[in-house]
DNA sequence: TCAAAATTAAGTATAAATACTTAATTTTAT
DNA sequence: ATAAAATTAAGTATTTATACTTAATTTTGA
């Protein structure tokens, strides 16, 4: 059992990670922060093995508050994310003693690869970083870092629970036949979910659908 | 235009990945070898931007190939490729100064990334292997490498080249009619096609051809 | 060149998905 | 406590996929 800690500004998106890892048998989100103090006061009390903590925050952002568990010791694993494609902070969250770090580009396995991962004492860094950390390894090289300039867009609709659940198992390409027998409803039931996520997402088909989510971060 | 040259004993293999590249407009897969030593022959006379090299091969391995290379400074970027899901030689190949590394769990989409990061002059390394280069680049720790036990399966089937082309298509989760449309051939023919790689991959539904899909290398 | 393999596509019946609507229950938040 | 939102599920018509078979052309390899 992994004992989560979530730390983003945004309600939205921690509830699109909690969606996304409370789908997996074995992983709890117990508690949640909007900012890096916050973050700090909430672990010391919930005592989570992992934090998931966002980098843009207000008051104090991630990796400050990374590099503050560390320099104190605290005993709980960090994996930063980058809700932004990036790679500008990368750097300073390794410096900083993270333990993994997530660009929003992840899948949902990547995801959970990373969380399972880290939890147990490895490491995770995506794909996508091993250029920047590969310079810093090889050569030696220092990199520049700018703050970011992105702002993570708002979703133009809002999932209820049940349809994101249901959007996971669509997009695991299951029919409403068997994500019915999945969940206990009736296949009708199913394909008005899968109805109204088409409406919601605009998608005409599973293509769209999955192209969609991934914009949304949905996946 | 990316140029290759493609390096494995297994021919299956190379025609997948041939299949997966050249799918994709601007790479070009222009010449094969079936071991190192010949690698770095067809190299020589074909000048490609690329070499993508299997890491188990006779007469001459892919590592040692890439070190040849580099110690010889022959101007051509290498991708190691691991099929098996060990990360045993990722710092050997970082030593012998491969340009990426992927193992064989990668997506059609991480395999264009990281061809197209080593030709445009970049590295690229799976997510996978970041624990590896981590603690390396972190600690400085040496990593022991053993010698790979699996030998990869020979397929249970073979697939025409219309066939990978209507699996990629399928796996897009594009429907009948828009991949009639895209080949400019009937509905029913891609129907025809749809149910055969069915049969062949022994899938009864798309997340099964999915899944199998993925077994057998062929996304 | 000639047989084997591949590609094409039609036919037919059945099952499932799509595109809605309506509406009865449950859940949730204030 | 109650209104709003969410979940459930049925009805109906239309389209698409599935599961085959058969068979006419093309392509390809020896």
């Amino acid at each position: 059992m992994i004992n989560i800690v979530l730390a983003d500004d945004h309600v939205l998106v921690r509830n699109g990670i909690k969606a996304l890892l409370e789908d997996q048998t074995g992983i709890t989100v117990i508690d949640e922060a909007s900012n890096g103090k916050e973050a700090l006061e909430v672990i010391s009390k919930s005592k989570p093995h992992v934090l998931i903590i966002d980098i843009r925050m207000p008051e104090m952002n991630g990796i400050e508050a990374v590099a503050e568990i560390k320099k104190n010791k605290i005993d709980v694993k960090t994996l930063v994310l980058s809700m932004h494609d990036s790679e500008e902070y990368v750097v300073k969250a390794i410096q900083a003693g993270a333990d993994g770090y997530l660009l929003k580009g992840a899948s949902k396995e990547e995801f959970l690869k990373a969380v399972n991962k880290v939890a147990t004492g490895g490491k995770y860094f995506t794909g996508d970083v091993s250029t920047i950390i590969m310079n810093n390894f090889v050569s030696g090289t220092t990199i520049n870092i700018d703050a970011p300039k992105q702002t993570l867009k708002e979703l133009p609709f809002k999932l209820t629970k049940r349809e994101r659940q249901i959007l996971t198992l669509v997009l695991e390409l299951k029919n409403n036949k068997d994500i019915a027998d999945e969940l206990s409803i009736s296949k009708r039931t199913a394909e008005v979910h899968r109805f109204n996520l088409m409406k919601k997402l605009e998608a005409k088909n599973l293509q769209e659908l999955t192209s969609r989510a991934k914009e949304y971060k949905l996946i």
